[in-house]
DNA sequence: GGAAACCCTGTAGCGGGTTTAGAGTCAAGC
DNA sequence: GCTTGACTCTAAACCCGCTACAGGGTTTCC
């Protein structure tokens, strides 16, 4: 099967799978005489477990991770059972994080309850006033992003 | 002052100074002989607000336009209230979607409660399988990022 | 045989910085 | 006066996980 059909079966950009290819994360695929890549059922089903893993949010470099256990399939799995704690523990972090953030945000917001002038609004001031303690603790949270 | 002061003065790292003056969210400072930068009591209070801003996770972008807001004192602060309410709804939003994945992840790690053989390992089996109907759905919020 | 739809490679861009390389400046101690 | 070390400067590359181009070649359908 060609990359499209590949990208339909999988409901995935064909960009992406070039992307994978590219990152090792997908073997590399058999080629047509008009270079062509070629791919076998073996392909979705790796291309599947990927976007399974990265529909949960997991890092190509914990995906890599999960593929090296697939390999192996004498050793111990305990290792996946780890990994995916861990990156549950990310998760559950932000969240707190992010629950914070809406609290701040909040309080925030009540400080406008009236449309006054710019010069006398209530939010521009406090967020003019110093950062809270809390702030930037952030930077220290490996591996968990933003909100944009 | 110069800029290591000002980034002890504010917690910020030097580097990210000088990438907020390129940003055009500092103004240019004025410069010594030997062309260092220069910074007064107003660089301060300007930083500080930029990185409270960014304490509640605001795109630069937003920050500019909050910035905006602040320098047009005449002008009715009804825009300001708006834009926090619509970063408050993306921050609720990640955070309803990163408690699905939660979910999804607690229900992951249930298959793997013996520590079995890789090749009978129910994580990596489950991860195997279709793709859920709600992944990828992510694709479609802007502005708010992943896990890591 | 011509147009549309597919495929190829390689490169640049997004955000919000961080890191590195290579060079200049300044104050203190000997 | 000279070295050492801390500070500063610029410019460019790197991070992640794609996405979107540009500029070609191939295949398929009518």
């Amino acid at each position: 099967m060609k990359i499209g059909v590949l990208a339909q079966a999988t409901e995935t950009p064909v960009e992406t799978i070039r992307f994978y290819e590219k990152e090792a994360l997908l073997p590399i695929p058999g080629r047509t005489e008009s270079n062509y890549r070629i791919y076998g059922q073996e392909h979705i089903e790796r291309l599947m477990f990927i976007r399974h893993c990265r529909s949960l949010d997991m890092a190509l470099d914990e995906i890599r991770a999960l593929l090296r256990f697939k390999e192996a399939p004498q050793q111990n799995c305990g290792g996946v059972n780890e990994l995916l704690e861990e990156h549950l523990e990310h998760v559950a972090q932000r969240i707190r994080e992010l629950r914070a953030l809406e609290k701040q945000l909040k309080g925030l917001l009540e400080q406008c309850s009236t449309a006054a002038a710019a010069s006398d609004c209530g939010i521009l001031k406090e967020l003019s006033s110093e950062v809270p303690a809390r702030a930037f603790r952030r930077a220290a949270t490996k591996h968990v992003h933003g909100t944009h």
